[in-house]
DNA sequence: CGTTTTTGACCGGCGC
DNA sequence: GCGCCGGTCAAAAACG
């Protein structure tokens, strides 16, 4: 019985072949570091095997461990031998010991012993190089999200600066109000997706107003109504909160640059699913395009400032243009989610990106020269009332026309989508979330891959760098004395976030 | 019966 | 000042 539990003991521990209970003393300082992580796995097997024997048996082959241990503590043990070969040999060569079988098991023994104790080695390290690497990436995670929220701040003040000659400190004090999320605001947002990552990263760094006005009961409502009323106020001036807000007959027409941002996507359906309930309100014939514009807004929740416009293309009424604009003060299911990150996205980077786009440009310039072809595009336009980013998914690799609707001063951008190469020293590329999508007509795919690609492009940090580089590359380009944009548009572009004049950032994606 | 859609009216910005 | 245009409102109609 006392043997017994012994036997037990050691066997909880994978050196069980090193410790045979009648020398259990003599061996225990062989790997005494080893006994922390015992398996159960080669305990049970070996315990099972050790069951079947009869007491003699067992003794025997306890006696004969113990006394080869004693004898080949010096020898060599780097023999590459099958462990569990090595196993049953050794049992069955118990029954009928002599000296020689006796040597063969004791190098067998000390063979398996020095592998044991290697790969156990060899785990402990895997171990903690992964608790490294995890850590490091946890922390790697935290501080880009603090590096966005920092270079985003900055801009921020940067674009009081340059906006202070005409605007009022209420002005001032509304650009200033960061719509970035803290990061404990984080934690509304998590339970969302609470398995991505990535996504909550995005979430992270792209959720702006919403995120705010879930957590800060009155003043979120107070910014909402400075933010997402905005939204709703654009081209709604019925709204008089914000003229009875602005104490200074100075402040610029349009104090708030709102983002818009839309989808394109190559779809029958009157509708693109995006996980969101929407209530339509209007519709109006939009001047040169046959095709009615339909308005709908958010019905998820009461007073969800966000809205959405939907138009088919007038050059190719199989792409459907939705618009979005605002952000949800709720929550969202995921498959909303996506969208509203990649919407929050491109307007987060819209609205900050005018001056830290050096940074930005430098940052994903790298993107471009790599891409053997790019089938989404980023486009700004620059004839529409704000400036317009269109991601553009409705052509292949390989196509040349990129889009068919685009104004022909809009700026375009490549974006890295699918296909795209692992870019050496880039660490956007490495692990790309997007799943893999084979190099077809993106314009061919049906309704649900739509959805598909574009939840996958909102997932996809590429995209957001992308699309950062995108928005940099157009608000980066040097300023002429007036404060325009110096583009290959002779116009000056309104609605460029730095551009007093311009009252919204529009943002527009483009999938299908 | 509650919700959603339709649709004409209305409003403000903007250009002439 | 006027008209155009984009966007929104709200009553009526349609729908489930």
């Amino acid at each position: 019985m006392d043997q017994q539990g012994r036997e037990l003991v050691f066997m909880h521990s994978v050196d069980f072949l090193r410790q045979s209970p009648g020398v259990s003393d003599h061996l225990n300082d062989y790997s005494s570091g080893d006994h922390t992580k015992p398996t159960m796995k080669e305990v049970d097997f070996f315990s099972t095997d050790r069951n079947g024997k009869s007491p003699s048996e067992h003794q025997e082959m306890k006696i004969n461990i113990g006394s080869s241990s004693r004898v080949d503590s010096s020898l060599n043990t780097g023999l590459n031998l099958s462990t569990s070969s090595s196993g049953i040999s050794i049992i069955a060569n118990a029954k009928e010991p002599n000296d020689n079988e006796l040597e063969d098991l004791v190098l067998q023994l000390r063979v398996l012993r020095g592998e044991l104790g290697r790969q156990h080695d060899e785990n402990k390290k895997l171990r903690s190089l992964l608790d490294q690497i995890t850590k490091s990436y946890k922390e790697l995670q935290a501080q880009l999200l603090v590096a966005m929220q920092k270079q985003t701040r900055g801009c921020r003040i940067e674009q009081k600066g340059e906006l202070n000659d005409t605007s009022t400190p209420v002005m001032s004090a509304q650009l200033l109000m960061d719509p970035r999320p803290s990061a404990t605001l984080d934690a509304n947002i998590e339970p969302l997706v609470p398995d991505d990552k990535t996504q909550e990263m995005l979430f992270s760094l792209t959720n702006t107003m919403e995120t705010k006005s879930q957590v800060s009961g009155k003043r979120a409502s107070i910014e909402d109504s400075n933010i997402d009323q905005t939204s709703q106020s654009l081209g709604s001036p019925k709204s008089p909160r914000l003229e009875e807000e602005k104490p200074n007959e100075q402040v610029p027409e349009v104090p708030f640059r709102k983002a818009r941002v839309s989808v394109r996507a190559r779809s029958e359906a009157p509708l693109i699913s995006d996980g969101c309930q929407w209530r339509k309100y209007g519709q109006k014939m939009a001047k040169g395009n046959p095709c009615p514009r339909a308005y709908y807004r958010c019905s998820m929740t009461v007073g969800c400032p966000v809205r959405k416009q939907v138009q088919r293309c007038a050059e190719d009424k199989t792409i459907l243009i939705t618009t979005y604009e605002g952000n949800h003060n709720h929550p969202l299911p995921p498959a909303a989610t996506v969208m509203a990150n990649t919407t929050s996205a491109a307007a987060t980077m819209l609205l900050s990106g005018s001056t830290s786009s050096r940074e930005c440009l430098s940052s994903s310039s790298c993107f471009y020269p790599s891409l053997p072809y790019a089938s989404t595009m980023a486009t700004i336009s620059a004839t529409a009332p704000f400036p317009t980013i269109t991601l553009d998914l409705t052509h292949g690799p390989n196509s040349t026309m990129p889009f068919p609707c685009t104004s022909p001063s809009s700026v375009t951008f490549p974006l890295p989508l699918h296909g795209c190469p692992q870019l050496p020293g880039n660490p956007m590329y490495v692990a790309p979330k997007l799943p893999a999508i084979p190099s077809v007509q993106l314009g061919q795919l049906h309704g649900s891959m739509v959805e598909t690609v574009t939840a996958a492009i909102a997932s996809d940090p590429n995209f957001t760098a992308a699309l950062a580089a995108a928005i940099s590359t157009f608000m980066g380009t040097p300023r002429s004395r007036d404060g325009s944009n110096n583009l290959s548009t002779p116009s000056v572009i309104p609605g460029l976030p730095g551009s007093p004049q311009i009252p919204q950032s529009c943002t527009t994606f483009s999938t299908n």
